[in-house]
DNA sequence: TGTTAGACTGAAAGTGCTTTCAGTTTTGCT
DNA sequence: AGCAAAACTGAAAGCACTTTCAGTCTAACA
């Protein structure tokens, strides 16, 4: 006989023919109960399957803690690595993962001042959002332990990489394979953000690219809608330049993979006659052979939970800054 | 200020100079109210330390709100496309996406018998994990609507795909094209699993392969674990067999980028000495220009989520199986 | 047999929160 | 300025139980 909708007190009360006060003292205080009413309150609840919902619930909140990860619209594939790090260390661990997806700068808003209230988290981990000073008091107002990714924070706890460091690494590497002729591709998304990740990685390759007394001409910089097509038209446009770049540092991995695919349909040798250099390292990459500045990402998502649960463990603790180091991956492409 | 009660709503309320509608407003959808009541009832929290309890939360309103997804270690790029595709169409709902992880049958087994309990879901979906009889009894029994993906079972909601078909699919493209020396690689990973979505993609394919009086030499049928590397080198030794294949039709995408990276490690060009087909139409797959057969991951991610609304809001509704339709994706390969 | 203490029971009043619905204020247009 | 549409707000009606309190019944004692 299944039941469409679960029974609850008033439903055993009915069939025992007796009133919910019953049921609810024969749950609770079942000694106060004559034992004969007790028989019939206990076999309509068994016929029915009946379980006190709010007790359930309060056991099963006492033994699982909740995690919640706060995440842009999980579409670019960087994300997905490091949520990869974070559930591989959360899960041996007896958490639930809660993710949230962030759409718009409101919709976080509305996360971050509903989250530390009514969320009934333990912790909380905001992987590559800017959160700016009043929401971080809020949530360190409300003890709601906190790690953050990618976009750091003075007073939270924060994992992070050196964009500026990975872009002067990606032009290094490339000046030492002997280019003179580098050209700089990135995204144009997420406007609103003033310390984009991907002005701090341009920031770098420039800072290094002046230093070695390498011009970088305005056309050879150049954005693109985070999009694998778009990225294509972009690099289409530079290797079709008169004087075209000998080598192409793309500021995201798969940005990387849009302009070598553009190389392959110009028939343009990789990395003989164009060098690509990525920056993320994902698990694309590899594939790819894609020569790339790894951020170690599922590490970072790993790290990120790692901080989270010692926080959880001992709330008083001042908040901690990681800064995963870059490594360079040589791979065939450049 | 001796604190013996815990602030409720309604002292919020008061020091707000609000209602109390207001006050649970401000909570649940902050963007309703404006601004400035929600900064007076913000403060009045803060002041007031005010947390809503979880317990009349959950009474008020029928629902949880919270959706569970149970997927295996989240590894395989394929689980990620569909959970996007679930996340997509349960954020706007305004539904939490809990994750569960599993890697182990025990693991899931406790997963499945603790989950309908505890009562604080509203839905369930399984990826990509084969459920037995006596588990879905329990998931009906407790009235938890479920959604299974990929292992399907006759009493509870379905998505799946037919491999068979897909496989088939596969064999009769290259047909198509002229080969008649065609491998397949399919992976190894999920033993325990009787109906494995592998073993019926060969089965298909082999079938196809029959009906056209081509023979496959047990040579040309290779299994290798779901890793890069491994299936790197099984591609090889099939490669470099005496008559090597003119085909190969790997059972998953992220094998073929596999085989993929063996032919251009050997020199050999694709599609013109070799053809490669694979499945699944992973993102990569798109990048590396992959000939594959479409199963629609995000879509099914999408639907299982749809399926599963739908069972909510009417839960008498008999149990709906889905078969979505592949699709050939013709691109460079094959 | 009449009381009455004691054991049981149910109606009704909370509990802390959500949500519907109707009323009020703002806003946007003309 | 004039008015409909949109945005806000609060009263009140739930939700699934627990608890209080006023009975009703029984059994036992005089």
């Amino acid at each position: 006989m299944p039941l469409i909708k679960k029974p609850t007190i008033y439903d055993v009360a009915k069939r025992a023919g007796v009133s919910i006060t019953t049921v609810s003292r024969m749950l609770n205080t079942p000694d106060k109960v004559n034992s004969e009413t007790r028989e019939k309150v206990l076999t309509a609840i068994d016929a029915l399957g009946f379980v006190p919902k709010a007790e359930a619930r309060a056991r099963a909140m006492q033994h699982t803690g909740r995690i919640g990860v706060i995440t842009p619209f999980f579409t670019a594939p960087s994300f997905i690595q490091r949520l990869r790090g974070i559930a591989e260390t959360l899960s041996p661990k007896n958490y639930e993962l809660v993710i949230y997806t962030v759409d718009s700068s409101n919709h976080l808003q509305g996360y971050l001042s509903s989250l530390p209230l009514t969320g009934n988290l333990d912790g909380l981990i905001i992987l590559s959002l800017p959160v700016d000073d009043s929401q971080v008091h809020r949530l360190i107002d409300h003890g709601l332990p906190t790690v953050l990714i990618e976009y750091p924070h003075p007073k939270l706890n924060c994992v992070e990489i050196d964009d500026v460091e990975g872009g002067s690494m990606a032009a290094t590497y490339l000046l030492g394979k002997g280019h003179r002729r580098i050209a700089f591709l990135g995204d144009t998304d997420l406007p609103e953000y003033s310390i984009h990740p991907v002005s701090s990685r341009l920031n770098g390759f420039r800072q290094a690219l002046k230093k070695a007394r390498i011009k970088l001409p305005d056309t050879f910089v150049r954005l693109a809608p985070y999009s694998q097509e778009q990225t294509r038209q972009v690099a289409n446009e530079l290797l079709n330049l008169p004087d075209p770049p000998t080598a192409i540092f793309a500021a995201t991995d798969f940005q990387a993979l849009g302009v070598l695919k553009a190389a392959r349909h110009l028939n343009i040798k990789v990395p003989k006659q164009l060098a690509v250099i990525g920056f993320d390292d994902l698990d694309m990459a590899e594939y790819a052979d894609l020569t790339t500045v790894s951020q170690h990402l599922d590490e970072s998502g790993r790290l990120a939970a790692e901080i989270l649960l010692s926080q959880i463990a001992s709330p008083s603790r001042l908040p901690r800054h990681v800064k995963i180091p870059l490594t360079l991956i040589e791979r065939q492409t450049a």
